[in-house]
DNA sequence: ATAACTATGTAACGCTGTTCTATAAAAGTC
DNA sequence: GACTTTTATAGAACAGCGTTACATAGTTAT
């Protein structure tokens, strides 16, 4: 008698590691606790940060029981996953939402895009790619997210290179290669560590570098 | 609170001038415990990682009580502290052996160097830059250590600017993007968040691409 | 020898993530 | 509608963490 009913409409129950099947046929009191709960984890961790982003608050922030967490997202492990999840979602959106009038200019707008999102989330950033919460790719669904979201700057990447600005046979290789750069930009602005006087300038001037050295010969 | 003497790197320095005001007047037992505390606490941050490195574990690894942690190296920030100098001091000797026979072998092998650092000293490495252990570069001590460490890095790129193959106003610029660059492929790696199959290609890649639009316009 | 001082070890506090258990409420069955 | 079964909940409790308090032991100064 198991009833696949799942009344979902929450498609952001995650929560792989626990509670697999465990919304099967509840009660269900309010469908939408574990968004509550979500919502509730986001406040937390956006004001206290990674540090402050206990189970108990997170459950006091909900005003439920410290149980609820693990009866819901499966205890932290869960919560964070789903954190990090919403966290990838939107830096593929930052990445997909490039414009500009021509291939170039849409890789410089992706890399604005980056920054952008790293700067305005901190703490998300820093539980996505800080070990802020120990934690490994190890989750399917979160690992999925995380390349979708590289996925997106390889779509950039391969727009620039149809243009003709950058020639390479392998083209995740040259996305892994812009990846790593502006990652590194980022992780060391946001721990304070850029030794330039304007991290904005020397940003500009990374992109800068990259894309002369990714420039196909004849240009370069 | 702060008095860990950093006198590192040459472990056969007998605390013959060494003591300085550590050894205010107290009876100093044992004038190193402090040393052999910084490799208890080293011993079990390779073996047992970031997350292993806790205050009894460090004082079970040098045969005391927790106290003396505090007593000896103010308590839990003062052993990561003197750990990170540790580390930093260690990462700067990497970039400054750097060898070859001219500016761009140099240039090359300090970026080949740097990456063995990390992959060597993974636990190390997360300490230093990943927020394995909340830490700020607050403690001046360490903000030294880590700043000398930079400085290296500046002297191989100026170095090869002498050589003629990078030419940029602002050479602390040109090196911070070499950092930046260099730091995010690392810690992707370390995460294994590398997308393509040869890490060490793609990073080769990586150095080539900073090296080529770095480059001078005429041999551009 | 006596007194002052300091470092140490034991125990405890508050915090964390997590687990256990009893309770209460919903769903299934007649 | 009444009864049984299932399940989520709340509260307390456990082991571990960093840290602190306090009494003790040992060294130094007078």
């Amino acid at each position: 008698m198991f009833r696949m009913d799942e009344t979902d409409g929450v498609p952001g129950s995650v929560c792989g590691p626990a509670a697999p099947a465990a919304a099967r046929r509840g009660r269900t009191p309010s469908a939408d606790v574990e968004r509550e709960l979500l919502t509730a984890a986001e406040a937390v961790l956006v004001r206290e940060g990674p540090g402050g982003l206990t189970v108990r608050a997170v459950a006091t922030e909900a005003g439920i029981a410290p149980m609820g967490v693990y009866n819901r997202l499966g205890g932290k492990d869960g919560l964070v996953d789903a954190l990090l999840i919403r966290g990838f979602d939107r830096l593929r959106a930052a990445c997909d939402a490039t414009a500009g009038p021509d291939a170039t200019a849409r890789f410089f707008d992706a890399g604005r895009r980056y920054r952008e999102f790293a700067l305005a989330n901190p703490h998300f950033y820093a539980i996505m790619f800080e070990d802020a919460i120990p934690h490994g790719f190890d989750n399917p669904d979160v690992a999925e997210h995380a390349q979708a979201a590289f996925r997106a700057l390889v779509r950039v990447v391969e727009v620039t290179a149809a243009a003709g600005a950058i020639a390479a046979p392998d083209l995740v290789e040259v996305a892994q290669q812009i990846w790593s750069a502006i990652h590194g930009a980022v992780a060391l602005e946001l721990k304070g560590l850029i030794q330039t006087e304007d991290p904005a300038a020397t940003y500009r001037a990374l992109l800068d570098t990259l894309f002369q050295g990714l420039a196909p010969p004849p240009a370069r």
